[in-house]
DNA sequence: GCTATATTTCAAATGAACTTGAACTGTTGG
DNA sequence: CCAACAGTTCAAGTTCATTTGAAATATAGC
């Protein structure tokens, strides 16, 4: 992971709404869920504001999405979290953190 | 760390003059450096464009600073830094990363 | 006190991110 | 084929972040 994709994923991350989205998606685990039950757990949001977030996840890393039916689900691609984990460990905090 | 201070510290190192501002400092250790010195080592940037990046990483709570003689000097504040990674790592991610 | 150094603060301008609502695309079942 | 459902896309507006340059503050040494 370079420092642009860092940058990309702490971008991702650094949002209310897209951190919950993450967090919930981990939680979901590789299953992964639909964009509408998504919005279900996060409550108020509505469709397009919560397709932007997903985009924007998407496009720094941290998730993926395949269409099921009518329905798109999206899933948290761990790799990209846990190599983030470690480049917040060891390229920014040179293993003291 | 909650919610709001994840989500400030990630904004905090999702500007790259910020993150490598941050990198700096943990590599400088508990001394720290001065304002002047941080801008050296970044190289482009002007002193109003630093000082308004520093306070928004002490705003962020990732560093913090005292004044010695004329000089400003900041230093990372490490426990903030393992916080986060913390919280990546169980909060955010349940321990799978 | 005066001047130079180190840095911050402020206001204005620019640019990026986010929200909103309407229109659009793809998929299913009748 | 048509209606309903699940999501996305687009354009417009709003809000928030960043840059710029000038002016202000604080300290040190003469």
């Amino acid at each position: 992971m370079d420092e642009n994709q860092a940058l990309a994923a702490f971008a991702g991350i650094s949002n209310q709404t897209r951190l919950r989205i993450v967090r919930f998606l981990v939680v979901a685990g590789a299953d992964g869920r639909s964009a509408g039950a998504i919005g279900e757990a996060l409550g108020d949001t509505s469709p397009s504001r919560l397709s932007f977030h997903l985009n924007q996840l998407q496009q720094s890393g941290l998730i993926e999405s395949r269409r099921e039916g009518r329905s798109i689900i999206y899933s948290a691609i761990l790799t990209a979290l846990s190599d983030l984990v470690a480049f917040l460990m060891h390229d920014c905090c040179e293993g003291i953190a």
